[in-house]
DNA sequence: TTCTAAATAGAGCGTTCGTTTTAGTGGTGG
DNA sequence: CCACCACTAAAACGAACGCTCTATTTAGAA
């Protein structure tokens, strides 16, 4: 119908951003509202569950977004220590430029509903576990075994995951950089080099 | 200062309890009065400053909590890789005994607050590199380079933060034993300490 | 045009928030 | 005895919360 952004888009959008700077419970459903330039009408339209199937929204299109980020660093180089390097260097600067405010959209949320909301925490999981497979698809591709392969997934996504937040509180690109060469340097210590030529 | 759980006492640690598992939107000073068997008119006694300065007790409060159980781990241990995988071990299960509820005390209040109360987010930096300082010190202890030690130091702490948040999420201890067997594979990658001469 | 349903708009509900205010307690020194 | 103190107790305030509700506007089919 239009090329323009639907409302309901508007909505996820905007919660999405307020969920990944203010947390769940310290964003509000009119706060929504104002800044997705709707009113509450509107999003109980479109989101008769409220602010936690709002929230649900959100954080799946959050998933998605940096999904393609991970995504094009794996793809973008052919060794997946660089790979890292770059995902951890591109988060940085985004850091940095959002004045240290946009994290990473799933761990405030996640941590203040870990007790009650099973949705959002549900999301949350899958978030991280779709992310940790990006990258042990590219590990074992360039021919980790599988058992070292998923525990290092793991750890890359843990460990971007906690620098992150470390950088943040620290208002410094430092603690990520850093994260990113260590990264780097364990997934070299494993000696296996490029993905696999062919099939 | 005689009684030993005096109730300012009670009010900060309940405080840092509620903390760490609801974050600090989701807290009241209404249920710290209850959880600490005190009243409204105890708390703002103490803490004149209201719920922000509650708060920065229990997290700070929290900051020595951790940090007496980071230095057991890594007293306890010669090889600082194996101090490493003590620590997440301990972590790993007091998580699953509690339900995978208590998580770190300071990450989730910090990212509720890092565009405006400075305070909340200068006592949560100070409690990251309080601990951060610990394993830095028992690293150059250890014969570690400065420089190296400093990256090292930034990488476990931030690594490990981010497993537990990991682990919560999926309420299973693997993420943050994993990350604990990369971290020590990591430190050993340095051979100090070790008898291998290679590189 | 007329009808219908989707979408938008916002007043208002009951509740809870952080905080302020006032009152009252028990113990100590003069 | 009273005055004073640190502390406890609870009522009450304005603001904000999530949500429900009723209107109103819009868009397309008949």
């Amino acid at each position: 119908m239009q090329t323009e952004t639907s409302t309901r888009e508007r909505i996820v959008v905007a919660a999405a951003r307020l969920l990944q700077r203010q947390g769940y419970v310290g964003t509000g459903i009119k706060q929504i509202a104002t800044e997705s330039q709707s009113t509450l009408g509107s999003i109980y339209h479109f989101f008769p569950g409220g602010k936690e199937a709002v929230a649900v929204a959100a954080i799946r299109y959050s998933d998605q977004e940096f999904a393609a980020l991970l995504k094009g660093a794996l793809d973008g180089e052919d060794d997946p220590a660089e790979a890292v390097l770059s995902c951890t260097r591109q988060l940085a600067a985004g850091l940095r430029e959002s004045g240290w405010v946009d994290g990473c959209p799933v761990t405030a949320a996640a941590l203040e509903t870990l007790g009650a909301d099973s949705d959002i925490q549900q999301a949350c999981a899958d978030a991280l576990n779709s992310w940790e497979r990006l990258v042990l698809d590219k590990l074992v591709g360039c021919g980790f075994p599988a058992q070292d392969a998923r525990e290092l997934a793991t750890t890359v996504i843990s460990a971007v995951e906690g620098a992150e937040v470390t950088a943040q509180v620290n208002r410094s690109e430092e603690p990520l950089l850093a994260a990113g060469r260590q990264l780097a340097r364990l997934i070299r210590s494993y000696g296996i080099g490029s993905p696999r030529p062919g099939s």
